[in-house]
Order: C-alpha cells, then structure tokens, then sequence
DNA sequence: AGTTGCATCTTTGCAATGAAGA
DNA sequence: CTCTTCATTGCAAAGATGCAA
C-alpha cells in the first residue's frame, strides 16, 4: 500500500486524500460506493508527471538535457510540461 | 532515490543493479559516464506493468473485474498482458 | 528557450469471432 | 445443444511523437 502511494500520491506529501478506502475517513460529498481506483490512464498520466518533475529537479530545469535524459524531442517535452501544469519554480527554491 | 527505485526498479526485488552510478559497484562492461537512466518511454512501460500486475493480483487474476478497474477495455487489456509478457500464475501462488 | 504545423506511428474502443465450459 | 465467460483479431478514431520551421 505505501508502494503504491508513493507512486499514486499526487503531490509530494501523501495526506488521507491518498488513502484508499479501508484507511480513508468519510468524505462529505460524492457517490458511496463510487469507483475510488484511478484508471490506468490517470495512473500512467501521475506517474509520468513525477517522473518527468523528478528528472528537470535532477538537471536543474534545463529542458533540453532533461529532454535528452528522458529520450524524448525538446518541443515535445514542452507540450508535456504544459499538459501537466509543471511550471520552473522562482528563484531559489 | 528510494522513492525512485521502488518506481523504476524491475522486478520485485532491487538489486545493485538498479543503483545509479554514483552508489553502484564497478561494473566490468560498458562505457564510463554511459547514460543509465531509462528513457520515459521505458519508465511509463515498466510503470505500467507493475501497475496491472498489482491490480490483477489484487483482482484475483480476474481479466473482466481488472479491465474494468483499470477503466480499459478487456480485449485492450489483454494485449497489454501479452506485450508485457503477463502470464496468470499456475494453480497455488 | 519556447511554440506550432504536419506526417507518422501507437494506443484505444468497438464489434465480430473463436474457443472452452457449465 | 445453447448460454456464458474467456481470449483473439480487424478496423477506425484519437492520441503521442519526431521533424522542421
């Protein structure tokens, strides 16, 4: 279970939102019985997301040897970083 | 780097092999700075594999009841399994 | 460093069909 | 024999990706 919510787990810290049903404590609104297992495609999608802001914090956020890194074109990379929201930081941080 | 190991290592068992260069042992073959990392495509597969495997353990090899879990179709679902090479256990595992 | 258009290859859903059992 | 479930395959639409600008 916390194999999989390290890779589920969408932000850096893993609060009860992760936790899957048996663990989660009553939520307010939502269907009661609803389907709590992301699809494999929201899965894939959140893995992905990691692994790609994992690899940019790795190179400093430089796309274009992150992009290397990842075996991937440049220009696509960047259409990844904007479906996926991923923004470089400030300064410092 | 653990987060990242228990992501992107293999099998079920991380082995020195799956150590990055700066904490894995000499290795005989292969260049010097060679590129270890796997490429996305690469860690989106072996993300996946696990990903299905985990749930079709957990769905009692069930192909139907995982399909829909997975939220794919089943005939979908099916050639993933032959293209990961999944093979349902024997009897007892 | 970032975007965009385009051609191509891959993924996926849908439907039809085959195979194995109850 | 027929009904149900498991598994495979063809096909077209949607999405992902590389290349070039």
């Amino acid at each position: 279970m916390v194999e999989r919510l390290v890779i589920m787990a969408p932000g850096d810290v893993i609060t009860a939102e992760d936790l899957p049903g048996a663990a989660a404590p009553e939520r307010s609104g939502g269907p009661a019985g609803e389907a709590r297992d992301r699809s494999l495609k929201d899965a894939r999608d959140n893995f992905e997301r990691a692994y790609i802001l994992a690899e940019l914090r790795a190179n400093d956020w430089n796309v274009t040897r992150t992009a290397e890194r990842l075996g991937i074109e440049r220009s696509h990379l960047y259409r990844k970083l904007k479906a996926y929201s991923i923004n470089p930081p400030k300064r410092d941080s």
